[in-house]
DNA sequence: ATGCATTCAATGCACAAGCAAATAATTCGT
DNA sequence: ACGAATTATTTGCTTGTGCATTGAATGCAT
């Protein structure tokens, strides 16, 4: 693959993801107060079957900093989509769960998640 | 495809972007004062023979807002790789052209852009 | 020519992100 | 068992981003 060719592969890749990005930013934000971050916070989450994560493993998970990841946390826990319990095992880590609201916010989202995927990269990636 | 395929997908596409962009970041960063932002403009500027471009021009190509890109440009402009022209034709318009100063800069970092990008790329668009 | 809607860019503002430093808890070496 | 190094998370600070608004120029209709 020669220079050209990883150029317009990145280009086509940064194009491909703002457009999702923005058009999920948008439907998840106007129809369920959610950003795209949030909604895949909580995504990783309801699809666990434990329910429980560690702020880091998040972290990786979203492709965030753990600083950004521990703020994120916050304010879904104001929310009250989410809640911290403290880890009896290792007392400095933090154990992240998503609450009955949080499931039901997320069942709330998912069709608009995959409808606006099917729709974005519909033809792209096959 | 479905639903699950689709998930993957961008689940793929968000990782291998935050990947590429985190290390261009920090590459362009450390070894030329660059954002990757910074770089994109550069670059299509430099690519281009008329090498004038209008704002809302390079904001689409750069997937950024029409503000950031404003301020995009003012920083840029600061540092002296590119400068701002009236429109003769349209004096609401601005052209923003690349500086001798900008195409040499560019012509550094182009070598640590590709170089990233085919470590980052290799493998996943053949 | 004047007024009105539209378009281009810049700016005020609020907020989310990253980096670095602070805090808290655990583990390791001696 | 005590201090040093390590790990997990949070917080302070700065910066970049988007949205909404503003300022200015243009096009169009009257």
């Amino acid at each position: 693959m020669n220079d050209v060719d990883v150029v317009s592969s990145w280009r086509d890749l940064m194009a491909c993801h703002a457009t999702t990005w923005c058009a999920l930013e948008r439907e998840l934000g106007e129809k369920h107060g959610l950003g795209v971050s949030d909604f895949e916070v909580l995504d990783r989450m309801a699809e666990s079957d434990h329910g429980k994560y560690r702020v880091q493993e998040l972290a990786d998970a979203v492709h965030l900093s753990q600083s950004a990841l521990s703020r994120l946390i916050s304010r879904l826990e104001r929310s009250g989509l989410v809640c911290r319990n403290m880890c009896a095992e290792d007392r400095r880590g933090v154990f992240v769960q998503i609450t009955e609201a949080g499931v039901e916010r997320h069942r709330e989202a998912l069709p608009t998640h995959r409808a606006v995927l099917n729709a974005s990269l519909a033809g792209s990636h096959r």
